[in-house]
DNA sequence: ATTGTAAACGTATATTTAACACTTATTAAA
DNA sequence: TTTAATAAGTGTTAAATATACGTTTACAAT
């Protein structure tokens, strides 16, 4: 059809964000092929002509996490044509946010996978470091007007890993009595009568986020600002 | 390098947002060759080896209306396996947005375009329409938190001109005296002493944006809604 | 001089955000 | 079994911002 049209490489690259209770991470792999064999760097792959661009990245995290639907949203894409010193290569990159505690562990040890605390992410290979200082920009950004920091948090969480959280998106302490107040406002969160009793005393109790009322909330036009 | 590796074709598209001083446009154009010559479309073109995709949006847009430097900001990839029907192609959908009283009228003339409203846009071929209602999402997201209104007015304005985009933009009539108040808090107009008396016999002053006050404000980490 | 019209301006009220201090439930140690 | 320690949980007030609305002004055309 298309017949003399030059055709190009093409892969996807993940940057797979997730949250330990503390600090947002990220999930870098030890590259085991050449080129950078030995390098820090996100987990990608040419794309062939039978998957989506978003298939392929699924496919992806499901190789190198073992879990299946994951949060996945498009970055942008890197096209500069000496990127890849190989090759030319177009990179469309993806973000996604991970649950940590559910991914499996054979799977990321199998490819010597490391979670990095975000000030202290090594060199990377190719325009890798670009990509994740645009993600971590979008995560920022993104987290004042979507609720995605639920991605992130187990199925039940309490409002202090929650509020922690978004201190950690937002990189500043957040007063407890006006975050419980807001947050409560979106009417989004399911109380259960379960506690966590990890971090105190007393307990704090879990909630659950209300997948009916957060659509509606979606499709009104929210605005999460914290 | 990377050998055995499948190339694929790889294609940007533009979306051509343009104001004229009533209404949002969308410039598109009849398509003249195959396959579906004589339809409406977006303006696009294949990827070459040479250049990045930024940089090939920007030639298109230079050959189609004549502009350099435009506004242009990538929107998503469009990857679904079937969707030309043709043989598969992977397409970057780019936005622009433009001075409609800037572009060379002997561009467009040649290409057969047409400006649309925004609700008044025709059929279009593959997934284009698709591409351009994200777009309107996105111009309208955007809109709310980074001050894009200039990109489509003249260099000088005035602040009703401004105050109608923006009544385009968010699709709702907007409080003429609250607009002013908060246009001007926000400190990035630098006003001329010249009036334009198109529309009033009083006339309105004519404003310049303020780069340098805008820049900082950007900078600093803005929320322009209004 | 009068009239019509869009531009420009100000104020009062409601809503939202920001700042701040105490009480409660629980466990572990005395 | 009392006491101490600690994070969880709650309410109030002041400041800032957003909303709603009426009047005056400059100019051209009559």
């Amino acid at each position: 059809m298309y017949k003399n049209k030059q055709k190009l490489l093409i892969a996807v690259d993940c940057i797979i964000f997730g949250f330990d209770s503390e600090q947002i991470k990220l999930l870098l792999f030890k590259r085991k092929v050449e080129p950078y064999s030995g390098n820090w760097s996100l987990v990608g792959a040419f794309i062939n002509e039978n998957l989506s661009l978003n298939e392929a990245a699924q496919e992806i995290l499901f190789e190198y996490t073992g879990l299946k639907d994951i949060y996945l949203e498009e970055l942008q894409t890197y096209s500069k044509v000496d990127r890849d010193p190989g090759e030319r290569v177009i990179s469309v990159a993806f973000f996604s946010l991970t649950r940590i505690n559910e991914i499996v562990e054979e799977s990321v040890e199998k490819f010597d996978a490391h979670w990095f605390n975000l000030d202290e992410i090594p060199e990377l290979i190719l325009d890798h470091r670009e990509m994740v200082d645009n993600a971590i920009t979008k995560l920022r950004q993104k987290a004042r007007y979507q609720p995605i920091g639920f991605e992130l948090l187990p199925e039940k969480f309490t409002i202090p890993q929650l509020q922690l959280l978004y201190e950690c998106i937002y990189n500043k302490k957040l007063d407890d009595r006006n975050f419980r107040k807001k947050i409560f406002s979106y009417d989004i969160l399911t109380k259960t009568d379960l506690k966590d009793k990890s971090t105190s005393k007393k307990g704090a109790f879990l909630y659950k986020f209300n997948k009916k009322k957060f659509d509606s909330f979606i499709a009104n036009g929210y605005n999460f600002e914290l």
